[in-house]
DNA sequence: AGAGTTTTGCAACAAAGTTGCAAATCTAAT
DNA sequence: ATTAGATTTGCAACTTTGTTGCAAAACTCT
């Protein structure tokens, strides 16, 4: 699909502008989640306001989402497509942080089990982070 | 038990100072996870940099534990007895964030489930953090 | 009580995140 | 295609968060 990025942003009543493309044209290249550093690295040309105001932006209206790591840095992932176009987040995939090359990446088909909680504490989303090494660094 | 903080620095092999003890009764009064903030909220007399050095000691030597959370602020809890005395870290319970508080706190009864990972990865540690309204917050 | 080691507080710094505002860009309607 | 109106961007200044080196203070052990 050609202009993915724009199609995404108006799907979201967004503002088609040249930074937020180029922001999540990064996310849809990227094979993992990202700090908001290394996309200040990979789109140098914009203020990093307007990186954060972006990723902020993107969080609410659920393009990205973010992944709790132990490693002390927040990370943000793209969204499955359909949590784009329902609007409604459902992230209850598993998230992998490899200790060897600290690439964190979402293993969307392994779900989230369930728990059952204490009485009176009332779920509403389970985010799940296994560590250790992954698939490219095992060799 | 009087002077637990105490016996449980000399356990780890620590010198016992009032900053450390200080801190440690802290986690040990409090009966959710704390952030650095809230520390140096409720140990005015240390200094900032104490209470860094004093956090990453106690994680270094398994006193503490860190929780992610998908509110981006980063939270330490005590480990239970069992850390402590065998050395090893077991943090193998659910936390559980209230999203109306702002409290995290420690399930130590509930027991993470496993997960299969794909092909190729090597699990070490999982975390898993429940989001919602926790037991004092629903009335 | 004192020698030797560890820890603390200070200062200075680096990195991360926030806010207000004017200029630039985008949208939608003519 | 032009333009009015709304949104977004970049800049500057600032706050918060975390780090490092070093001398003074506190702690441990004998």
């Amino acid at each position: 699909m050609k202009d993915q990025g724009a199609n995404i942003l108006k799907g979201s009543s967004l503002s088609v502008t040249s930074s937020r493309k180029a922001i999540l044209d990064i996310f849809l290249d990227a094979d993992n989640a990202l700090a908001h550093q290394d996309i200040e690295g990979l789109a140098k040309q914009y203020d990093r306001v307007t990186i954060y105001r972006t990723l902020q932006t993107f969080l609410e209206k659920g393009i990205i989402h973010l992944i709790p790591t132990t490693d002390n840095i927040i990370k943000y992932a793209l969204c499955s497509d359909k949590c784009i176009t329902t609007g409604h987040h459902h992230d209850n995939h598993v998230h992998f942080l490899c200790d060897d090359c600290g690439k964190t990446v979402c293993l969307d088909e392994i779900t989230i089990p369930s728990v059952t909680l204490p009485k009176g504490f009332i779920k509403k989303e389970i985010n799940m982070v296994v560590s250790g090494v992954c698939s490219s660094c095992q060799k």
